[in-house]
DNA sequence: CTGAAAGCGCTAACAG
DNA sequence: CTGTTAGCGCTTTCAG
């Protein structure tokens, strides 16, 4: 005796009724005995789906769907009585579901290394303007430098089936380039531009960097020069640098008089600080230090200071990366500046824009503070 | 004559023949005459599922869903044959699909207010910590310090259908409120716990840490003090540190000298350098400042440095968060320290724990550096 | 231990 | 402009 439609029966067993029975248990709804799943916050309430707010607005399925994305042409009549049925019964469209059916994703991958200094939530910073304006979602994982963990995300990752794909740098493991390559959607690899790329590459060349740091150290007359760095084997990209800086040296004749490692872990100002004075200690005469980037610069420089240590009379410091807060220390640090934000904006809108693979050098810039 | 289950078919069009043909325009995948869609990188390289696994391992669907999942038992013959076929096929598994049909998410929704300093990806490493060893991936959005830009966030999260969500503060929209409230998920309100909870509320006291500054600058005998923050309109936890300081300093008959709100927007180390600088140019005789966190200190300690203002003798400066760099500076900062891994270590796990609603202070220590 | 079948909630043809 | 219908790829009964 069920007329079809009417008007104010129970949403929920009315549509049990109509459709599934696969779960049966659910039935037990209203006696609950042996309700095993603690019931979390709240009442335990049924999702509201489209089917529910169709029938509400006694529209068909397809309808609520059009006017709930926005998509092809409906009366406003109807739309109207849509929208207020979705408002009535508080609808949130399930997006798993529709990312399925339509086999377009909205999520788009982003594996980072860290989230130690600035460096990385600034580019982020960046892609999740650009993201956000489009209507995409970030997922996010961290890879803490570790290449087998990365290759572990990004399988993880694509699980998802995300529209796109970010990973800082080119070094990846043969089968996180081979699932990069053969997923099907488009990847950018942030950061870094010295190598090979997959799709599409948006950074600067950390070789150069390195090269300009130690031009600019030579041009002002800086020859015992040392290095204070962290592991370059986990830090790739700071090993290039480094590497762009001894090929000047070399060119000139040169090479560091001395270099200390950091081991990596704790953190990176810290390192710098001691670093540095390990290094004073075993070396006497050095004129300049070039830092692996500007956390250890900044240890360096705190250093320095407490240690009345003249800068750059006696010493000088050269960073890299342009953190803000270096240009806000009673000296500003020499170092070079990378545009993080606009990198980060950049490659979120090549990923997007659907065009071809390429690499973009966003540059750099060297900024003289007064530390050289 | 196409004897079915036969050897080195072609996985592809056998399955279309087999299912679905609501896309008949994939049939001329061989004929790409007229293929808007850009290539993106790479071939147009069907996607393998579940279905091709289970064929080409010979064994049904739900079958190699049990391997894939490690759940149910299953020969050892099979599931070799079953891992080994995927291995083949670089079957990667749709979560998508997965969470669908299962209606269990692994994805928890994260909404954070800035990637500013680096209090907020401190706090996002320990939450992803336990997440990644859980098998969690998190969807991260960013309100900017906008309520309302958080709860069109919240919304978006929440239509993943994630298995939790985590939200920074106590402070939402009614319509946010009511949407945590009501969606059936975990959810947890990080970093404050001055006010009413959803769920689960993970953070320290900031009245509190207000209150206990004030009484360790009023105990080292500081009368005359300035308050130098942002906008607490925005900020609104460092307004209730405010609070807690001012209610100290009124129960001992004071009351800030002078108080100075450097507009939000660029850098809070600028914005502490240049709102201390205002508030010496408009008062003298400050014996201490009060600055709204660890960023701006920072600003007006590298002020004082550079202006020959001597560190505390001058004047005395205490900040907020005890970031790592604070205690690395000549003169290490007083400042409130508080734990901000083991707060996102502490919420993603009661999130996970299915345990009930609780508020968890997580406390703070009070550091005294060489700044007061 | 294994397979068949029925959906999860939504979108996308395709008719009306 | 609107409704019907057939899946998206996977999980979960429910029988063997």
């Amino acid at each position: 005796m069920q007329k079809p439609g009417q008007k104010k029966q129970n949403a929920s067993s009315q549509r049990r009724a109509q459709k599934g029975k696969r779960h049966p248990a659910v039935e037990k709804e209203l006696t609950p005995s042996l309700q095993t799943e603690p019931a979390a916050n709240g009442d335990r309430a049924r999702i509201v789906t489209i089917t529910d707010v169709a029938q509400r607005a006694r529209v068909g399925e397809s309808t609520v769907s059009r006017v709930l994305r926005n998509q092809g042409s409906v009366s406003q009549a109807t739309r109207d009585k849509i929208l207020k049925a979705a408002a009535e019964l508080n609808y949130v469209p399930n997006r798993i579901a529709g990312t399925l059916a339509s086999m377009t994703s909205k999520l788009i991958g982003i594996v980072i290394p860290s989230v130690g200094n600035t460096v990385v939530p600034e580019v982020l910073a960046g892609v999740n303007m650009v993201l956000e304006e489009a209507g995409f979602q970030p997922v996010i994982g961290v890879s803490n430098y570790d290449p087998l963990r990365e290759e572990i995300l990004i399988e993880s990752l694509l699980s998802w089936r995300p529209a796109g794909i970010l990973v800082a740098g080119l070094e990846h493991t043969a089968r996180a380039r081979a699932m990069l390559k053969g997923c099907g959607v488009r990847v950018v690899e942030l950061l870094d531009i010295d190598g090979e790329g997959i799709d599409i590459v948006v950074g600067s060349s950390q070789r150069m960097a390195g090269r300009k740091s130690a031009e600019h150290l030579l041009a002002r007359g800086y020859r015992r020069i040392g290095y204070v760095g962290h592991d370059i084997r986990v830090d790739i990209r700071a090993g290039k640098r480094l590497e762009g800086f001894q090929v000047v040296m070399r060119e000139n004749g040169l090479s560091f008089v001395d270099q200390e490692f950091h081991p990596s872990g704790g953190s990176s100002v810290e390192g710098g600080r001691m670093g540095l004075e390990r290094l004073l200690k075993r070396q006497s005469g050095l004129d300049a230090i070039y830092f692996s980037n500007d956390d250890l610069a900044l240890g360096g420089y705190f250093y320095c200071l407490d240690h009345d240590i003249a800068i750059p009379s006696d010493l000088a410091l050269f960073g890299y990366n342009g953190l803000e807060i270096t240009r806000l220390t009673p000296q500003p640090l020499s170092t070079i500046r990378t545009p993080r934000i606009t990198m980060g904006m950049a490659g979120a809108n090549l990923l997007l824009s659907g065009g071809p693979s390429t690499t973009v050098d966003i540059g750099f810039e060297l900024v003289v503070g007064a530390t050289t």
